[in-house]
This record gives structure tokens, C-alpha cells and sequence, in this order.
RNA sequence: GGAGAGGUGGCCGAGUGGUUGAAGGCGCCGGUCUCGAAAACCGGUAUACCGCUUGCGGUAUCCAGGGUUCGAAUCCCUGCCUCUCCGCCA
């Protein structure tokens, strides 16, 4: 969320950026109003707790003399309900504030371009050409089916529809692909954490998917808990609630899990083979950084991530998101997409992404500044480094040959040990 | 799953109803001493919110939430977590 001074000190400021993102200010007032109503509530109650706390000191120094307090015990009686009722008031509203709170979007940055619609990202780098194939190129699902790569139907069985099973070269060439991508963050400075693959409530209302997008999570509710739709929810979590040195900063975490998602109301060719599943692989970064240095961190990352698609080969682009097709708690975004071959499209592989303090208060994670002081909010970013299944995706389109083989990067060889599938 | 013990400040640890935001120790910061350092000694050392405000005042916080009381770290209830023993188990 935002922090409340800046609704209450720049009300228009926020406004104007809600408005960007295509969204409903209204409620900055609601916010505004109800922070008012707060402020008075809290100053009445400890005005009265103040008179309590004295006079409960004098009833002890009474006691100590041995006389008699029945007095002002009697006069006290009164004031602790009037105490308990303004403090429920208080809570009634600050939980009324909260809930509004969150559902005021973050703002984008003043670098962000304006538009509503995808139409509206601007691209603004590209990599590498389209490969020239002198064949027509099969879709990845075909070469999937003809090579014995991944288990579709046998998926579905065990567990339904979007659940595959990676077999043989198929699986190894997965487990390539996720070392292969871990090394390179960890080569680019990031600390690797194997984390939970469920997270609780807490965790999940920390980063985000609660309370709104509960639907796109599996949930096992006996626990209360949620299978992680991405790294990005145990990985952000790891320092929530704490307060960082300065000097630690910044923090680059990296990992790999599986990626569990509900994904409700797709369908048609989006959904072919590996466009779009329940459950995928993916390598996420994580960085918790001082607040002067988020926006160059988001380049850092987006580049971090770029340099797997070239060391594999793969024609790329990067758009830079508009405001209307931010996230809801992003500042600024980037999208890498991944040239399709055999379908002739582009696939989104990676989003890279600052949330500035947003996530942060909302995850209460800090830093103290060096020179001592007041904790900080820091600057929270993530990004994807790399979703697999389209990288596999277009990885088996662009490479493959007339008689239906796949030629293996060489970038990945010590990782798969075959060089050619089929 | 069964039985027991326990959760206090950055850390260790005292405290079982009344000037306790919390003894003592460690750590850290500043100072004295020293050519310098160590030792010793002195002082300081949480977070959040509210208010006036370059400092101060108020309130809250001793796992969390409720309760008893004029007053709770201290008593009662619930939850969460940790440890020990037994059982089960990759």
C-alpha cells in the first residue's frame, strides 16, 4: 500500500496517478477522511489513558501510605469503559482504513508511457532476428508429441488438464534449463533459496494474491495454506517483518519452484501445449534494495535476464509497459517475449518489475540507514529469470531440423550432456 | 498422534498484581585515560502512532488475541510457535 502522508500531503498527485492506471479514485478520499476520524480517536483515547495511568499511580502511592482510595478507585470505574469504547471504535476504523488502503493501487512511474491496452507497451529493444527456416517449422506440441518430450494425456490422468509430465530428454532438458538458469543468478551476485512450495495466509496477503485474487491459487484448506502461484510470494517473504542494516543491502535472492496456478477462463490456442499450464517451472529474482537505487536495480534485473535469452539463442524483445497494463502494485514494468517459430507469435517469458515501497509496507520490511536514524521502507523488485515452458517452447521450434531433431544450445551441453534430441 | 516444559529488549537473563519500558550481564555507540590500542571507568543504546515541534510531551508494545482489576510482563481463557520424552515415518 501507500504511505498515508502522501495521501493526506499530495492527495492530487495520487489521484492523477490512479487515473493513469485506469482506475477509481474515489477511495483516496474515503482514505483521507477515515485517517482524520483515526487521528481524533487516538488523541481522545490516550488523553484518557494518560488520566488513568496517573491516577493509578497515585491509588499505588495511596495504598503504600495506607489510606484510604475507595474514592478514586469509584471515580476510575467509569473511565475504563469509556477507554474500551473508543478503542474499539479505533479499531473498527483502522481496519476500515487498511481495507481501503489496499485497494489503492500503486502509482506509476513518471517514465511509464500512458495507454490502456497491450497495443499501448512500447517496445523498446529487440534482439537477434526471427531464424531463417527453409521448412515450414512444426509447433513445439508437435515436435513434444513425435519426440516423447512431455506427457500431456498421462498428466491429465494422474492429476487434469495442464498438469504435464516431463519424460526422458524431456525431463532432463527442464532440469538443464533450471540449473542452468540458477547459475547465471547466482553468477550475477544472487543468493539461491530452495523455499516452501505452500505458504501461509500471512505470506500470501504480504505479496499480494490475498484478498483479491484468492480464485487463481490452489489452496489446501485444512491448513490454510496456498500453493505458491510463483517464487516471488515465499522469496519476498523470507524478510518480512524485519528490519535490515544498510549496510546489508542490496539483497538479491534467487529461486526455483514449481509455480502453481488456477488460471481460470482461458482457452482456444493460448492454452496449446506449453502456453499455459496448472503447474510450470520458473527461476525467480528477488532484490530488497536502498530506495535511491530501485530503478537502477530493475534495469540490472531485466538485464540479468536478457542475457539467458542471448546465451540461448533466442530472438527476444523487451516492451516497456504502459500505466493501464501495470499491476496493480508495480511502478514500472518490463515484459521480455520470446519469438515463437512454429506459431509465429511472441511469448511472454519474463516480467520484471519495481513496486518501489509499495509491497514493502505492506510486507513491513526495513532498513536502518547507516548513519543511524528512523528504519526505511525499502524497495522491493522482482522478475522472472526465466519461466520455462515457452522458453522450451520456442527453444524445440527454433531448433529444430528438417527430419524432425532438436539441436541442444551449446550453452546448455554440460548441463543436458546430448547435444542433439531424437 | 500421546505426555510434559516454555515463549521477556540486538543477544543472554531477572522479575508472579502497583512509580517496571522493564534489574543484571553481553554486544554496540560516544567520552575519560593512552603515543595508539586493550583494560578500567563514565554516559548512551527499541519500535510504532499522536501532538506541539530541529527537542520534548503523551500513548501502546514483555509471542498473538480476548478476559478479570482502579491498576497486568505478573492472574484466567483461546490460538500460534519452540524444546524434551514416547509413538509413527521419507
Amino acid at each position: 500500500m501507500l504511505d498515508i502522508r502522501l495521501l493526506r500531503e499530495q492527495p492530487d498527485l495520487v489521484r492523477a496517478g490512479i487515473l493513469r492506471k485506469g482506475e477509481d479514485p474515489a477511495n483516496v478520499d474515503t482514505a483521507i477522511g477515515l485517517d482524520a476520524r483515526r487521528r481524533a480517536l487516538v488523541q481522545q483515547g490516550e488523553a484518557l489513558k494518560s488520566r488513568k495511568n496517573t491516577v493509578s499511580q497515585q491509588v499505588a502511592a495511596m495504598k503504600a501510605k495506607k489510606e484510604d482510595a475507595t474514592s478514586v478507585i469509584a471515580e476510575m470505574r467509569g473511565v475504563a469503559d469509556e477507554i474500551k469504547a473508543l478503542d474499539e471504535e479505533l479499531k473498527r476504523v483502522e481496519e476500515d482504513l487498511r481495507t481501503v488502503m489496499l485497494q489503492i493501487p500503486n502509482l506509476p512511474d513518471a517514465s511509464v508511457p500512458d495507454g490502456r491496452t497491450p497495443e499501448d507497451n512500447k517496445p523498446i529493444a529487440h534482439w537477434g532476428a526471427p531464424p531463417v527456416i527453409d521448412f515450414t517449422p512444426k509447433p513445439h506440441w508437435d515436435l513434444i508429441k513425435s519426440l516423447g518430450l512431455i506427457d500431456f494425456d498421462r498428466g491429465t490422468k494422474i492429476t487434469g488438464a495442464g498438469f504435464p509430465v516431463y519424460v526422458g530428454k524431456g525431463a532432463k532438458l527442464e532440469r538443464a534449463l533450471i540449473s542452468f538458469f540458477l547459475d547465471h543468478a547466482e553468477a550475477s551476485g544472487y543468493t539461491e533459496l530452495l523455499p516452501p512450495l505452500m505458504v501461509n495466509a500471512d505470506s500470501a496477503t504480504g505479496t499480494g494474491q490475498l484478498p483479491d485474487k484468492e480464485g487463481q491459487m490452489y489452496v489446501a484448506p485444512l491448513d490454510g495454506f496456498y500453493m505458491v502461484p510463483t517464487a516471488e510470494v515465499p522469496v519476498t517473504n523470507f524478510y518480512r517483518d524485519e528490519i535490515l542494516g544498510e549496510e546489508q543491502l542490496p539483497v538479491k535472492l534467487c529461486a526455483y519452484t514449481p509455480c502453481f496456478r488456477r488460471e481460470a477462463g482461458s482457452y482456444g490456442k493460448d492454452v496449446r501445449g506449453l502456453n499455459r499450464l496448472h503447474q510450470f517451472d520458473k527461476v525467480e529474482l528477488v532484490n530488497l534494495v536502498h530506495p535511491s537505487r530501485s530503478m537502477q536495480a530493475l534495469e540490472d534485473m531485466r538485464a540479468t535476464a536478457e542475457q539467458l535469452l542471448q546465451k540461448l539463442g533466442l530472438h527476444y524483445r523487451t516492451l516497456l509497459m504502459c500505466a493501464g497494463d501495470l499491476g496493480f502494485t508495480q511502478v514500472k514494468k518490463y515484459d521480455l517475449e520470446v519469438w515463437s517459430v512454429g506459431q509465429q507469435r511472441w511469448l511472454e517469458v519474463s516480467s520484471v518489475s519495481n513496486f518501489e515501497s509499495y509491497q514493502a509496507r505492506r510486507l513491513n520490511i526495513r532498513y536502518r540507514p547507516a548513519g543511524g536514524g528512523k528504519p526505511e521502507m525499502v524497495h522491493t523488485l522482482n522478475g522472472s529469470s526465466l519461466a520455462l515452458p515457452r522458453i522450451v517452447a520456442a527453444l524445440l521450434e527454433q531448433y529444430q531440423t528438417p527430419e524432425g531433431k532438436v539441436i541442444v544450445p551449446a550453452a546448455l551441453h554440460s548441463y543436458t550432456g546430448f547435444e542433439v534430441i531424437g
